[in-house]
DNA sequence: CGAAAGAGCCC
DNA sequence: GTACGGGCTCTTTCGT
């Protein structure tokens, strides 16, 4: 057995003073157990200083003797800490003591950049000969079912693997890309921590509008006795009254989806879709928020491109009209955006000169949306829709049902002369397609980071290789 | 009761 | 005849 851990007569109290207060090594691991995941108090946290040697110290009730020697480790910006998901327990360990937050690393993003498709500990242990018990396998529904023998053994070894997994990744790592990353880690802590104010009035007032709206849609339904909020019911009864819908992706329902029952022209269309907006809006945005105070996110950078996500209260996804409900700490809320940016990483990436022509030259006031629809002939609104499809890879299919036109052909027809407008894109968009398909990775991004692509099928591939660029670089 | 499917919000 | 990239969450339905 090669964990050990302070709190056992394995280890002598010299022994442990030895390795982390007079001569600590340059870089440590360490894993906190909270609660659960929902619950972030930390029960302890483990510090390994080799792939074989850990020390665990308890934190619940209250914080044993040792952890106020070991938290000045904790602080020492010259000491590299590895975490396998920094953000998880640097905010755990936010609510026990400061801690340095510039020297990090995570193994987590390390093996994504690696290109590695799974990246929980419990997947990754293998690599290096170990084994990680997920904590869904130990059969207990909180942290503290667990004994404390069970619970400084899961994380000693947890925190063993991650130092292992990062001595084996660090050779293969992108230096420059990685320091961006570790960069913005204590920044999203920060955010996180801070959360968003929401104005209790407002939002009150806003969800009784939108119970009122909801009632009156669900009162119609109700009449003609089917539940607007079953889709099965849905599709049932708009078939019945003559309306022709096709089958889902998985063939074994009707498709009721927005983009379904807006060619509709069944008035009772419409009331379904007035009714899940209605709906949607509230169980999603308005009312688990009655009584909150201030809401709060878990940002994670663990996602297949590089992009930051939010989640337990997702925050990128606020719907725009209902962001009035919210209030800025300082007085103001300031935003930064660039316009039309993935056409902009597009124009960087392939050097396309019409692109440059309206963005670097200014030429139709820099609005390329108006200078394709000139060039092309077509509404500007209609080209906006193409422009940015280009971007996710799109078919014809996307663009007749985004731009709600049902003539496939004609659909066909705008892409293909798009490509010729926009040779240098076209060029780009040929080879990238063709490196990710032949390499299985996709061009590198503004950051310099190159993203694997899944093996799917090749049409997948390749709108994945288009894509992975333009999207890893925001 | 948990997983999957369907739906819809953001960029 | 045909899959649009990446997220997250909630509700209904389905299968063990």
């Amino acid at each position: 057995m090669s964990t050990i851990y302070y709190g056992k007569e394995t280890l002598t109290r010299d022994y442990f003073l030895e390795r982390l207060v007079t001569h600590p090594p340059s870089v440590i691991a360490v894993d906190v157990e909270t609660i659960s995941l929902k619950e972030r108090q930390p029960l302890g946290f483990s510090i390994a200083t080799a792939p074989n040697e850990s020390f665990y110290f308890n934190t619940y009730p209250e914080n044993e003797p040792e952890v106020e020697v070991v938290k000045t480790l904790l602080l020492r910006p010259d000491i590299k800490k590895v975490f396998h998901n920094a953000t998880f327990d640097l905010k755990a360990l936010a609510l026990l003591f400061d801690t340095d937050r510039s020297n990090i690393a995570d193994t987590n993003v390390m093996a994504r950049l690696l290109g590695r498709q799974f990246t929980k500990l419990v997947d990754l242990a293998p690599e290096i000969g170990r084994v990680a018990v997920p904590f869904n396998e130990m059969k207990i529904s909180s942290m503290l079912e667990a004994s404390n023998e069970e619970r400084a053994k899961k994380c000693c070894n947890d925190s063993q693997v991650t130092l292992g997994l990062y001595e084996k990744f660090l050779p293969d790592i992108d230096k420059d890309y990685f320091s961006v990353e570790m960069a913005v880690i204590p920044i999203l802590i920060d955010m996180s921590l801070r959360g968003l104010k929401v104005h209790q009035a407002d939002r009150a007032a806003l969800e009784a509008k939108t119970t009122a709206e909801m009632e009156s849609y669900r009162e119609m339904c109700a009449a003609l006795d089917f539940n607007p909020g079953s889709p099965q019911q849905v599709g049932y009864i708009l078939a019945k009254r003559g309306n022709f819908l096709k089958f889902t992706r998985s063939k074994k329902s009707l498709s009721t989806r927005e983009g379904e029952l807006e060619f509709l022209d069944d008035p009772l269309a419409a009331v379904v879709l007035g009714y899940r907006h209605a709906k949607h809006q509230l169980s999603h945005y308005l009312t688990p928020l009655a009584k909150e105070d201030r809401i709060y996110t878990e940002y994670s950078l663990d996602v297949s491109v590089g992009r930051v996500s939010s989640s337990r209260r997702n925050m990128q996804n606020i719907p725009v009209e209902n962001r009035y409900i919210y209030v800025p700490d300082s007085g103001t809320f300031t935003t930064g955006d660039y316009s039309q940016e993935h056409l902009r990483i597009l124009m960087h990436k392939s050097g396309d000169r019409e692109l440059e022509r309206v963005y670097l030259e200014g030429y139709m006031d820099g609005d390329i949306h108006s200078f394709t629809a000139r060039e092309l002939g077509l509404p500007r609104g209609l080209a906006k829709t193409i422009n940015y499809a280009i971007a996710y890879g799109a078919t014809p299919k996307t663009i007749s049902e985004q731009a709600k036109i049902r003539d496939l052909k004609r659909c066909a027809g705008f892409l293909e002369q798009w490509f010729r407008l926009f040779r240098g894109a076209a060029e780009w968009i040929r080879g990238a397609q063709e490196e990710g398909v032949s390499s299985g990775w996709a061009l590198p991004t503004l950051f310099n980071r190159r993203i694997k692509i899944p093996p799917v099928d090749e049409d997948g591939m390749k709108r994945r290789a288009v894509n992975y660029p333009i999207l890893g670089s925001d």
